[in-house]
DNA sequence: CCTACCGATCGGTAGG
DNA sequence: CCTACCGATCGGTAGG
């Protein structure tokens, strides 16, 4: 949406353009998350941002635009991109585990703001849309990844699509349910082991 | 909360209470995921019902209680009381299997008045409640049946409370997702067997 | 009917 | 020249 096609050097302009982007998505992400989105208005934003109202209009298109920045920009999708988006040989428990602590951790510290967003899921069919686009791709990048781990034979074959909902909806469900992060490890564990004993039972 | 402390033969009459209640129990249900909590009048209820006003009154204390009566009724843990409470030697992968495909099933038919139930959670902190005491229940069921499981040597030591959070948490975005039933089937495997190969990998 | 307030848009300007 | 930023103003609306 912004204009990163040019060099990777930045002007000086650019950059603070830039951090005044984030700023204004940081200022929103609060105020979102004190007072739900309807409660929130334009001017109060520009107002804590201490900058007129007119700016937030050129950087965003609308309210709802900015409201969904925020989701971008605070959801969990680009700490998703960092962990797989980098090349790595490490251990597939290791990175099952770091996903899901720190989606827990995302969880826990933008609690507010997540109160709001799926009040507002069930009520704007807007707002639930780009959040199933954006679960959708976040199960996406995770399909992607085990099913080279199952490619590379590291894991029996499965249906990765399930896992990746079973991950993120567990871990999702262990915060909505006051449990301590470590049960996180645990999870990973029945993840990548199950709960038979050394020999599969049935089947 | 009803008096079920007497001997087995009720009396015709009690047995028509109880299918009035039932009936004024249906009857709501069917209002309320039309036209969500708020929305939906006592008057509106007795009028599909076919009773005045006040015989509602008389099986239930308020709308509230009557909306959690719903709650109780048609909500997963008689089924799941059901499939448990039954003596069983059935296979572990059956019984998870079932409850699974059982709980989706329920998901997918009473599903208007689970968005109902949902977004009211999210603004009455009694509903909240209350909805989180049934799912702790039903936990709690689930959690007593691993354990004796683990006990008798069928399943190999696991944290359960983690597990059935997993199981349940799993098939409920099953359904959000718009996931066919047939994967409940490979949610129970890995849960069962786990993801890996034949031998752990770490640990 | 009125008015307070909303989200959105405007033209003007200063500085990189 | 471009654009980040400003104050002022618009039409629409909900609630008194």
């Amino acid at each position: 949406m912004n204009g990163d096609n040019k060099r990777n050097p930045l002007t000086q302009r650019e950059r603070h353009a830039q951090m005044r982007r984030r700023q204004l998505i940081d200022t929103a992400l609060r105020l979102f998350a004190e007072r739900g989105l309807e409660k929130t208005t334009i001017k109060a934003i520009a107002e804590a941002a201490g900058v007129a109202q007119g700016l937030i209009y050129h950087y965003f298109p609308s309210k709802e635009a900015l409201f969904f920045a925020v989701l971008d920009e605070h959801g969990f999708l680009p700490q998703l991109r960092e962990i797989l988006g980098a090349p790595h040989d490490r251990p597939v428990r290791e990175v099952l585990a770091e996903i899901a602590v720190r989606y827990y951790t995302l969880l826990r510290e933008k609690e507010a703001f997540l109160t709001v967003v799926m009040r507002e899921a069930l009520v704007n069919p807007g707002v639930q849309a780009r959040l199933e686009r954006l679960t959708r791709e976040a199960v996406a990048l995770l399909v992607r990844y085990l099913a080279a781990r199952i490619a590379a034979g590291e894991l029996r074959p499965h249906h990765p699509e399930v896992v990746a909902l079973m991950l993120l909806s567990s871990v999702f469900m262990l915060h909505i349910g006051g449990m301590p992060v470590e049960r996180v490890y645990d999870l990973v564990d029945v993840v990548l082991e199950g709960i038979v004993g050394q020999r599969a039972e049935t089947r």
